[in-house]
RNA sequence: GCGAGGAUGGCGGAACUGGUAGACGCGCCAGACUUAGGAUCUGGUGUCUUUGACGUGCGGGUUCAAGUCCCGCUCCUCGCACCA
């Protein structure tokens, strides 16, 4: 084959059109090294003459390589970026590391077992260098002299002085508290990170402990959180938020025991109260020792310890099965004074609510389920309309509304949670507020979020503990508290700063005695929670963010990534915003204002990739082979991006033939007679051809449909190849097609566009050109094609002049012969013009 | 169980507010060029009992007209699953 030298960019607009192969490797490096000298991807953040996008995608974990799933996340969003800022934007397209975390410590401690020293920081920035090489190759318009790594101590220096502050506004506090343990990874995880019981790294069950923890208050913002407006975020996301937060309605009502203690008990439905018959507390409440009696007792006992060493999958496992124990112990129905008993059963969740529950069998399946097993009283007091229920026969709970009954001075009220039952709740809780005995009550099952890990490789939390002034923080001028380098990890899995003694003493800064450092280090969702702002100000020494910039460039535009982050990663994102607007750095109060989920691209089998299914397809072969842009146009192409899909190694060919008769056809010698004459017709379908292409690409890109938008081009590069000859090539309209092919091409495949940009006789990249405006006067037609249909059935095509009279069309569609046939078969009733589409004639059947 | 999304040729997928179903590509078939071709080019390709009939998971309905709208199902994927 031949290999000879192309023309270098430097070279300047010299045309060039030896009918040389396409050849990516020769092109792709060239191109990228050029637009690294050219500075092409450094963004001025200050350039205030174009109107800034922020463009952000999910920083990555730096695994070590490079994996398809990246390129699928990161080459999409890039052409979508490339076309906003051809459209005219000043983007910012960042590209960071998301540096700390488990994998990197693990291998450290693997390494300790075996007898090897390496540092968990090596392991990562040799990993990160590997990673930005692989990434290079993209040809991505990432503008690294914005990059982040999280693990430096720039970096995670203002993740203390954020928990600093937060500390200071009562934010972050320590609390003793059950938490999920994993024993495989040895540390505590966030409710967020147990998935069935298991930690979702290690996959290892997960215990309760009792431990003293870290906690960020994100309950304070739970109903901020819950307000999505003016956020383009997809439903999916949003509900499942709005689910983790679960906020309910309801009231707290008090109930006493007999001995007068006060059990207060939270309802989304008091207007049951009258129904209650029976309290149930959570196994690890702190009244079942008191309530219960002596007789009960052993039995009580080995409840709530069955019950506190049960782990969520043992709960699971037994499904809805109702398990308890009758305390002994009485309380009083404030609402009527009737005396029911007090139960304990793990159903309910000291985590949740109060801890106690008032049981109303009839309207609640749980409790209704619980009194069958323990034959416990069931009474209706809201009855459906029309029905008379039966407490006794009741197989199902009464959830519906209805009208209040047995329920004393409330009967006859309309109630329930539907819109006609809301108004007998609310009466029953001003009447609760009245009467002393309860109030309306919001509760949420989101907790605080737990940041404490007993791990090394995280942000080492900046507190002190002082024998005289007890808890302090380390003072924001001494930051950051930095990890020391000189450990060693043990094959134990223990934190190595647990015994690093010139790490855990400290000096008092309040008292100047001794002290003691904090060992834990910050949950890496730390990390994430704000990182976006700081592409803004990398290296900036006095604050965590710019706060100019960040007026400037905040919120976030556009956010891509995978939908595995739906709850952790985003809710915590916003939680920061809003903690960071409290502190008076930014002005708003949400980070993302759009936010877009790809896929998943999964191997030739279907399946996830994975390295032992050995499906994992290797994006560093498939770049030797095909090249970059090759693996760009596919991803792009393989179907809807937010939908994924296995990877097809027969699907790439087509691709790279694609791009082949795109370089082949601007870049061959055309075949045929030059002098011949062009008929006009010729020129004006092939600049309708163009200009339907950017018509259609350009809202294909809008809406991040890839694939449609190869698609179009291809269909391009197919009118072009047809209308090609040595005439033709000589008209403005083929120049026009070969300009706008090249342009149209930029975000999908920068470098072979560029090549041909440059060899059209360029001598500015195609990057920075305008992105073409379709000319609507190149799509009309002379002649518009109908279909006729005669009762809906395709019967004829017929051409009209466009713009031509409903008659005309009619006349036409009715002379020929084949829809003759047709209407001489019965009597024409109706007749349907659907202008420039179709005609349907509507024939009834002779009788 | 609840919630969301989906089901279109042999395959990946197109189809704007109801208006010629199957764009584009893969694969396949035939041909051309070739010593050869898994290279390239040209043409064809939903199914069938082919002037036509039937076709978008299944069954109904609305409409001149339904992949698209309505009602009732089946299956798949993903969330949430004792949160009072």
């Amino acid at each position: 084959m031949d290999h000879s030298t192309p023309a270098t960019p430097e070279a300047g607009p010299t045309i060039d059109r030896r009918p040389e192969r396409y050849d990516p490797q020769a092109i792709e490096p060239r191109w990228r090294r050029a637009w690294a000298e050219q500075g092409l991807h450094r963004v001025d953040l200050t350039d205030d003459t174009r109107p800034k996008y922020f463009f952000l995608t999910m920083y990555p974990y730096p695994s070590g390589d490079l994996h398809v799933g990246h390129w699928y996340a990161e080459a999409p969003a890039d052409a979508a970026a490339r076309y906003r800022r051809m459209r005219g934007y000043n983007v910012l397209f960042p590209m960071g590391f998301d540096a700390f975390g488990l994998p990197a410590e693990n291998a450290a401690i693997r390494a300790a077992r075996e007898g090897e020293k390496v540092h968990p920081a090596t392991l990562t920035y040799q990993r990160i260098e590997r990673m930005e090489q692989q990434f290079d190759q993209m040809g991505a318009m990432f503008d690294w002299s914005k990059k982040i790594v999280t693990c430096d101590p720039s970096y995670y220096r203002w993740n203390q002085w954020l928990f600093i502050k937060m500390f200071e506004r009562g934010l972050a506090y320590r609390k003793e508290s059950f938490v999920n343990w994993d024993p495989v990874d040895q540390t505590v995880l966030a409710n967020e990170q147990v998935i069935d019981g298991r930690g979702d790294r290690s996959g290892a069950l997960v215990e309760r402990r009792l431990m003293p923890q870290w906690h960020f208050k994100i309950t304070d913002y739970a109903d901020e959180l819950l307000d999505f407006s003016n956020l383009e975020w997809p439903e999916k996301v949003k509900t499942m938020q709005t689910n983790w937060i679960g906020r309910s309605e309801g009231a707290e009502v008090d109930f006493r025991t007999e001995q007068g203690d006060p059990i207060t008990v939270f309802t989304t439905r008091p207007d049951t109260l009258w129904g209650a018959t029976f309290v149930v507390l959570a196994p690890e409440h702190p009244l079942v020792a008191r309530v219960t009696t002596p007789e009960r007792r052993a039995e009580v006992e080995a409840y709530a310890a069955t019950a506190a060493s049960k782990s969520e999958i043992d709960r699971q496992a037994e499904g809805q099965e109702k398990t308890g124990v009758f305390t002994g112990g009485h309380a009083l129905n404030p609402v009527n004074g009737e005396r029911v008993q007090i139960w304990i059963a793990d159903y309910v969740l000291m985590t949740y609510g109060t801890g106690s529950i008032m049981a109303v069998p009839a309207h609640d399946e749980r409790d209704l389920a619980f009194a069958r097993t323990f034959g416990l009283p069931v009474r209706v007091v809201v009855e459906p309309p029309g029905a008379d229920l039966d407490g006794d026969t009741l197989s199902e709970a009464y959830t519906g509304d209805g009208v209040m009954v047995n329920s004393g001075r409330f009967d006859g009220t309309p109630t329930g949670k539907g819109d006609a039952g809301a108004e007998g709740i609310a009466t029953v809780i001003a009447w609760l507020d009245d009467e002393g005995i309860g109030r309306r009550k919001v509760t949420y099952r989101l907790r605080d979020w737990l940041i404490s890990r007993q791990r090394y490789w995280g942000t080492p939390i900046p507190m002190l503990y002082c024998d005289e002034c007890g808890l302090v923080p380390v003072p924001v001028t001494s930051l950051p508290v930095e990890l020391p380098t000189d450990v060693a990890f043990m094959p134990t899995g223990q934190s190595p700063l647990t015994t690093h003694a010139p790490f855990l003493h400290a000096t008092c800064p309040s008292c100047g005695g001794d002290a003691q450092r904090e060992t834990d280090t910050m949950d890496t969702f730390m990390d994430s929670s704000w990182y976006w702002f700081r592409y803004l100000a990398p290296d900036l020494d006095t604050a965590p963010l710019d706060e100019a910039l960040a007026r400037r460039w905040t919120p976030v535009d556009m956010y891509t990534g995978g939908v595995e982050h739906a709850i952790l990663h985003l809710m915590y994102a916003r939680f920061f915003t809003k903690v960071l607007r409290d502190l008076g750095l930014i002005d708003h109060g949400e980070p993302f204002k759009r936010l877009y989920n790809q896929g998943m691209i999964l191997g030739a089998d279907n399946e996830k990739m994975s390295k032992s299914r050995g499906n994992v397809v290797n994006p560093d072969q498939l770049i030797s082979d095909y090249g970059a842009d090759a693996v760009r146009a596919y991803l792009m192409f393989i179907g809807p991006w937010d939908q994924g899909g296995p990877w097809n190694y027969q699907g790439i060919e087509g691709v790279v033939r694609f791009l082949n008769r795109a370089w082949a056809v601007v870049l061959a010698p055309p075949e045929g007679d030059p002098a011949a004459v062009v008929a006009e017709a010729r020129t004006r379908d092939l600049r309708r051809a163009v200009h339907t292409a950017i018509k259609e690409v350009t809202d294909d890109l809008e809406g991040f449909r890839f694939n449609t938008a190869v698609a179009e081009l291809m269909t391009l590069q197919n009118a072009m190849a047809k209308a090609k000859d040595a005439a033709m090539v000589l008209t403005p309209a083929w120049d026009e097609a070969c300009r706008t092919l090249a342009t149209l091409l930029a975000p999908i495949t920068p470098h072979l566009a560029e090549e041909l940009w440059q060899r059209l006789g360029h001598a500015t990249s195609v990057h920075l050109e305008a992105w073409p405006e379709a000319d609507a006067s190149a799509l009309t037609r002379d002649e518009v094609r109908y279909a006729v249909q005669v009762n809906g059935k395709l019967r004829a095509e017929i051409d009209v002049a466009a713009g031509a009279e409903k008659d005309v069309v009619l006349a036409t569609a009715k002379a020929v012969p084949n829809v003759v046939r047709y209407l001489d078969e019965g009597a024409l009733v109706r007749e349907i013009v659907v202008p420039g589409k179709l005609v349907n004639l509507v024939v009834k059947p002779k009788a």
